[in-house]
DNA sequence: CATTAACCGAGACGGTACGTCTAGTCTTTTA
DNA sequence: TAAAAGACTAGACGTACCGTCTCGGTTAATG
């Protein structure tokens, strides 16, 4: 047995789902996440409140989706996301490029406020959390953890490490001084954290 | 001038503030941070829901004093809390057994909701976010930094190390595997950040 | 300019509005009408408050109304309202049994707790005062001085007297000896007020 | 058994008392009854509440002895309230002279507000209403009653006519009219209400 | 005259209700 | 026949007052 009226998705409305995706962004942006109501992004979309509850459980749901859809086609004109870290053989610098890199998004202001408030409702809300790892956080550890790799394989990096935590050197801190705002970000903090980083899990 | 009409905090009810304390955690524990209404607490302590809005701004920082309440005042009949890094000589011993114990600490299920509740509103709100790093985060930071300079002076950590950056290496993937839940908490993973980290910042 | 988005009354809920009538009543009988709140009569008749705030702007407009429903709809099975004061040709016969019947209606306590109410709310609230005296003492008045016309053309009542005026002599001293208890109400105080009155009008 | 610490009325404040009385009016006057609080009179005579709760019952009590106090000592300069309607052997031009006054009285303003709000409140607070007809109503009354009486004596009223009845014909309309706004006061309206009514309890 | 009882201004307290706002559901109307 | 529009039940929000309860500080009568 189906769930009770499950909405048929075939026939869904390509458009109020983009409006609906527009407006919790700009929402969020503009009067940040507790005070985005669902009215307001039904009001904003002009879109029925009940379209809006049919196809996503919670305010959270729609913001996670419309953020992924935002991240899945950066800026217009931009180059394409690599997705993968660059291997010119030189470890470090690659590393430094890729955390420069997060660095300027972090900063990006369209992507702070709906981030932040998909982290913050991820530390609470434990399905969206994994939901938010898994499709946003998670594909971006993969690329650091197949560089460390790679790394292994030419010998930069010491065979016995574990790369999945060996990548939480370089990433974790960056992450906490943006969530937590326990430091500043620049360049410089991140070029620093790749050298302390590396020659822990360098060869002795 | 003056704020309007300040309440007089001599005539404050000290009983009344220990209530409010106890039933903002413990309904943050039971039903979570969000369900956790000023009326609830309000009920719950046996006190009028001005008495709260006299006395805190907002739902999150009561919470906040509540929790800062808690952590000044650890678990009856257990040790003190040591407010500093034992300094036996080994660095890494040292730095594994702080980490062991943060474990814990962020495993007891006493701790779990209201600190991630707190931690989340940090997120967003950025007052009491920084209120948040100020009072709990940066004390902890701390004695991480003294810790380290004091290995510097011993030579067990290179002198041109920045104490600050390089605690990251050791606190923060920790503390993005609790929040973010991107791994599990264990004294294997906490030992082995150790490693990694600290032949990064020990002396060539 | 329109109202602020005002709500669009055909799709107002029918049942909702009785259920709150009824309630309104109810309270104001049980528990008198300044102990009547809105929570009360919403929680009473299943509804939100907002259906409420969203219909009346207060809760006095809210009894009238359910008062005057009362009022045009008497007791199920009793004999239609008259809507005329009988004219037999005997005013005083006429007159007398009419007030009988208003002292009948004025100890009914049915109608005691509402009536008393809305006649206080309205010594005060000017706007609802002039809507008491229109729709509800008004039509009343109306039919004394419609057959205090008819007797003037019979003869009965001398051709110069204002029946607007005549007629508060019949119903204003029973009214101000009910509204504020300045003497009991019987047959004989309002068959004795007519004969009074009557003379007083009474060709010479 | 004594009340559960009744006040020693001995050291009570005068001061204070007539603050409050003064407060009363004043607030009634501007905002109204209703708006009218204990905490704001408290406030506007300099007054603690508890000053108020210790001395009077309610917020009614309060006016209903501010208003008798005004009623009591009326406006400097002004001749003495009679304390009897004149009797010059003219029945109607006594009763007219007098309900002109009264109607002088209704339209003042300094009384408007609060009469209305002690009417108003003794519809419903049935003890407050005995004392606000007993202490102000029923003095006014009995003028009556004996101005009528003496008519009476002079054989100008029938011998079987009760004053306490007739009296009504002149002061009920006219307190309706005022209290109901069921129709405009003046002159002509009261001298009429006098010739109507005295030919009704004329000897014929 | 010193003591002392209690009234006083002040205002925090536990409460209740206010009128508003939003969540999430249900119903009606429109395209 | 799906979606917009929006009324519905439900209940939390933050505010305003209620009437009670301290708290010091006068203030007046008593010992």
């Amino acid at each position: 047995m189906v769930d009770k009226s499950a909405p048929d998705a075939a026939r869904r409305s390509e458009k109020s789902r983009r409006a609906i995706h527009a407006a919790a962004l700009a929402l969020v942006g503009e009067v940040g996440y507790p005070r985005t109501t669902v009215e307001a992004i039904a009001a904003r979309a002009g879109v029925g409140k009940q379209t809006i509850y049919r196809w996503w459980p919670s305010k959270a749901d729609v913001l996670l989706e419309a953020f992924l859809d935002l991240a899945g086609q950066p800026a217009p004109g931009a180059a394409e996301q690599p997705y993968a870290i660059p291997d010119t053989g030189d470890l470090a610098a690659d590393l430094k490029a890729v955390l420069r890199a997060t660095v300027d998004e972090l900063l990006d202001p369209r992507f702070e406020a709906p981030s932040r408030a998909l982290a913050a409702e991820g530390l609470i809300n434990e399905q969206l959390g994994r939901e938010f790892v898994t499709k946003l956080l998670e594909p971006q550890l993969r690329l650091y953890a197949d560089r460390l790799r790679s790394a292994q394989d030419a010998g930069a990096v010491r065979a016995d490490v574990d790369p999945r935590i060996a990548l939480e050197l370089f990433v974790s801190p960056l992450a906490q001084r943006w969530l937590q705002r326990t430091g500043p970000l620049s360049y410089a903090y991140t070029d620093t954290l790749v050298e302390y980083a590396l020659h822990g899990i360098a060869p002795r």
